[in-house]
DNA sequence: ATAAAACACTTGCAAATCGCAAGTAATATT
DNA sequence: AATATTACTTGCGATTTGCAAGTGTTTTAT
């Protein structure tokens, strides 16, 4: 995930270029629940991320202006990574991963559950999703 | 992109389980605008896919299900790779990437003009799309 | 009928990336 | 002052990538 390069002008190869592989929509993920995180946080997700691939992926989030890296209140020793708006506003594709997840595929009853009410009302579920997460932007 | 098991139960984990790479939705991208394409029209696009990673991703989108193959009407040199209903499902979540990259990146006059009627309405061109896509399905 | 071209891949191989384990430096806790 | 946390970095073998060239089948041209 090193400085790559654009393949092309069209914005799913664009998109692609900066979010397409297995871990970085995972953190993103784990920001959009969570909000902010360490990285020990970050660490600790289910899926078990190497921490060299976290740092690899957390800079290059930064890089791209998906995510920002803040002084932690509390302690120097830590920092907060949060989604800036640019991170925010893949909601939206994020709730269509879900969706589509949801059609295809067994997911933890808690999660399916969630899905309900998004299914309810997608739009509405996404106005108030996004307006709760742009209150955490630094 | 091999034999990958799954990393959780999460449905954003397992999405990218099978399509999380620089190349699958590039694949899913140029058959949903061609509606069916043989090997070597995937080999032609813009980003210009190495043969071996083709055959790979083409593979593994077929294993689970996001494509078929079939026999060319016209020549038995020839294959068809077509979207399946769970490949063309994945027609919002590939419109809100380009929703999502046009608001971030700079794109191709012809492709922001497109998009024009996308953000009009919505619900409507998903609607009008998946049902012309699905025309084609096998 | 035969040779050349087209088509869908496969193979070989060097380079890049991944992922595990261990290490480091700064801060925090005891 | 000693130990533990935290956020990384480093080393290294294994896997994956991407380029180039090759293979086998079918189609087209002569």
């Amino acid at each position: 995930m090193k400085n790559s390069k654009k393949r092309s002008d069209c914005p799913i190869s664009s998109s692609l270029d900066i979010w397409g592989d297995k871990w970085s929509l995972i953190i993103v993920r784990d920001l959009m629940f969570a909000k902010q995180c360490t990285y020990g946080d970050l660490l600790k997700s289910e899926e078990k991320i190497a921490t060299n691939i976290l740092a690899s992926r957390l800079q290059s989030l930064e890089e791209n202006g998906i995510i920002s890296k803040s002084d932690h209140p509390d302690s120097k020793a830590k920092f907060l990574y949060k989604l800036t708006q640019k991170g925010i506003d893949l909601l939206p594709l994020m709730v269509e991963i879900n969706l589509w997840a949801d059609k295809y595929y067994e997911l933890p009853a808690k999660r399916k559950e969630e899905l309900k009410e998004v299914k309810k009302d997608k739009e509405q579920y996404i106005k108030t999703a996004l307006s709760n997460l742009k209150q955490v932007i630094s």
